[in-house]
DNA sequence: GTCATTGCAAATACTTTGCAAATCA
DNA sequence: TGATTTGCAAAGTATTTGCAATGAC
């Protein structure tokens, strides 16, 4: 029996991005990528790659987040001013943030709505318009 | 002649505000309270307190903006991962940030309306929605 | 085998804390 | 004067960078 996470093709996933796949990355997009609409903090994903036998410097975790997040595999989301957190769903999408756990869930943006966007400065253009409710 | 600038009285505010007016906390407060709806990094007010012949250690700035914040003066506002801004204006409101300069505007609310709340998980409620429109 | 690219130690950036010194009652 | 609070040096987090070593082609 081989379940889906297996057959995932975390090389092919790189290579089609125009990322060397090499051993670090392979592990660590295995783990973004296995499954669906994970959001992560660096340290987080660190820890999950040392529990899977995967050895590599924070740094390391770092820097692949930032080439998955050039490739647009990855987006960040800003909902803290302390924690950078990453998110594998990259379509357009609103959040919502746990205050006490700090867990972020997505909000499909068919259902949330935005109206009334002001003017903007001239020569402007809205490059993302990003929604967080928090909850207590 | 005396500008209105110059009539703000920042030892009231701070005396009705249970904190101490201490001649830091005077000075930061005269130059964030002294105009309306700034919005301001530590490293920026530090900065404008120098140039005003306040000296003081950048610690000292973000312990008051902190102590401003805990009574009500001030808002955290959370656009960047990496630093810690902080608006004078206290009410409900949204944000505008230019992208290419960090300069954050404020939305008015009543011009600006989120639709479609998603269903909370039990037992919650909602405590703040923030909407940033980045703009490039 | 080559050399662009990596992976990590060390450096940096940002923020908080602990406590000596100052301040108010 | 004594309790309280401050203001800042030092420490603590989070993230980025420079470059020796690697490994993809």
């Amino acid at each position: 029996m081989i379940s889906s996470d297996e057959l995932f093709d975390a090389k092919a996933l790189l290579q089609d991005s125009d990322i060397r796949p090499t051993r670090q990355r392979l592990g660590l997009a295995s783990l973004l990528f296995g499954r669906k609409n994970r959001h992560v903090t660096a340290e987080v994903l660190h820890q999950e790659a040392n529990d899977c036998g995967l050895r590599m410097a924070l740094a390391t975790v770092y820097n692949s987040l930032h080439s998955f997040t050039r490739a647009g595999l990855l987006r960040e989301v800003v909902v803290d001013a302390g924690r950078r957190y990453f998110d594998t769903n990259v379509s357009h999408h609103h959040h919502l943030l746990r205050e006490q756990t700090g867990e972020l869930v997505d909000v499909d943006p068919g259902k949330l709505e935005v109206r009334g966007i002001p003017d903007l400065p001239r020569g402007t253009s809205v490059s993302q318009i990003d929604v967080v409710i928090r909850i207590k």
